[in-house]
This record gives structure tokens, sequence and C-alpha cells, in this order.
DNA sequence: CAAGATATAACTATAATGGTTACAACGGTG
DNA sequence: CACCGTTGTAACCATTATAGTTATATCTTG
């Protein structure tokens, strides 16, 4: 199957690294403790960046949170680097018959329960700061 | 991003199908429904058969749940095909450098949270049965 | 301007998906 | 038994997202 790209693993690799290292955290310093290309360091802290959870200094180099770790939960990080849109975790079949009752029904109907469920997931996420990650460490 | 596949909403489709016309639905007949390729129901129809879930008649043509559609959770069905993995809805980033406070412990911790989010997800599935489905068409 | 950093475009390899063709095996009916 | 419609699979293909890579432009300070 396909899984939710690590982007978002990532991402939080990133914050939790701002959190605990305020000075002068460069691409190729987060790149070396992610162990990735510094590329996909600097896709991901544009995603950040846009999402108002870190500023990045070009030229003179370095990043750092723009909120607490303990105001930054991995929802807002999940929702930073675009990992699944809204009510789109689950794909659904297209054009079913709708001259069938269940061709014609079962989109709607199973639309809003797998909101549902996606929305459950979310909430988890909610739960879950910066912070209390770091607190788990060790 | 990528999303989960649609095996499982075809595979829904196709309960909810059998649960509602019990004479003769064959292949080709619920891949028109579907509107897709028959193989690509038969090949559903392999897996809801090795979960348990329907029997099919090989030769003769046609398939029939095996539980009462009020016993079918969404759960289920997405077990039955296979569309995530457990513990697996999120991927992790690989080999990060343990040198690192962070590298050392992120995959660990982080893990257990994402464990915690999917289980909330699927907690939410298997709150939805195939005949609670039938009842909201129209 | 030079040095070191970020920003971004373009390209590649890989992998899962959904679909398609082809063919073997099955099981009633004439 | 032979036929016919069906299921069961294997093999293959086009499409797509991902993660990585190379290259180049831009920014900021010394």
């Amino acid at each position: 199957m396909k899984q939710i790209s690590t982007r978002f693993s990532m991402a939080v690799h990133i914050l939790c690294l701002l959190a605990i290292s305020p000075a002068d955290c460069t691409g190729d310093f987060i790149a070396q403790s992610v162990n990735t290309n510094p590329v996909i360091i600097r896709r991901l802290m544009g995603m950040l960046k846009k999402a108002g959870l870190v500023d990045v200094r070009p030229g003179v180099g370095g990043a750092s949170l723009r909120k607490p770790p303990d105001q930054i939960t991995l929802l807002d990080v999940y929702r930073a680097v675009r990992v699944v849109e809204t009510d789109q975790l689950f794909r659904i079949h297209e054009h079913p018959n709708i001259q069938c009752p269940v061709g014609r029904n079962i989109e709607a109907v199973l639309q809003a329960e797998l909101k549902e469920a996606q929305a459950a997931m979310e909430a988890r996420l909610s739960q879950t700061t910066i912070s209390w990650l770091l607190a788990q460490f060790q």
C-alpha cells in the first residue's frame, strides 16, 4: 500500500531540532541529522515557513521556531506539509453506474463516513505537541 | 499526496450490492455497477473471500455474503483489502543520525503517536456497518 | 565582490495503482 | 462428452507521487 509521505516525519524531526538547538540550524546541519539531501530540507522549510511555523534567514542562514514548541501540534505539521488534503485521505472510485441503487448512493454515503474516520485520526494528531514529543526522549 | 486505494471503496460497493441483490451477482454485473474492469472485481472478490466475507461460486458464477450485513464493518473491509498495513499508515524516514539526540529518539517516539492516530481512524471505521450504509441510501 | 547560505527548477529512479489482455480451470446444460 | 459462461491468475502497461539529485539563481554579511 501507499503510505503517508515521510515529509511529515521529517518535518517533525526538523521542528524538534529547532526546538532544542536554538542556535544557527542551517539546512545542511539539519540534513545531516535527518540523513537526507539538503534540498529536501529546504523544500520542507519552505512549507513550514509558509505555514507560519518557522522563520528562515536567507543569505545569513539558519532557522528558528515562530511559536513555542508546546503550541505546535502534530496536526499543524501535518497540514503544513500537505501530506493529506482535507477529506481526501480515502480515494473513492469514480463514475459508478447511477442506474444502480448502490452506484447512485455509495459515493455520498461512504464519503461522509470516511470523512469522519479521517477527522478522528487528525483529532488524535492535534493532541500531541512538539514539546511533548521532546519530553519523551531518552 | 497519495491516497488510500479505491480498492477499499470498490470493496464496500461490492458488499452493498451483494447485500441488496442476493441473486446471481456475477463479476461482470458487479463490474458494470462499479464501472470498472471485471478483473478488478475478481481480484477484490478474491480478497473478500480470503477474509471470509463472501462466498464465490466458480464455474456457475455469482457470489453472496457470508455474514449478515449488520455484522460487516468498514474496518472488516479495510482489513480484507489490505489497503493499509498495521501501524504503517504513516511512513517514517529511515536511518536518521543517531549521534543527534533528535535522530536517536524521533523514530520510536513518533511511531507511538502515529500508531495512536491510525488506531483512532480505524476505530471510527469499525463503527459503521454495511447495513447502516444501506440505510442511508436515497 | 567573495563566501556561504537559501530558493527553486528540472530531471531521475522507484514503487503502487488501476486497468487490460490472455489463458487456464471450473461447473452446469444440451 | 462438448459447449459456454464464469471465476482465477499471470503478465504487462500507463499513470502518478515520492525521494533524491544536480544545477543555478538569489540573498546577506564581511
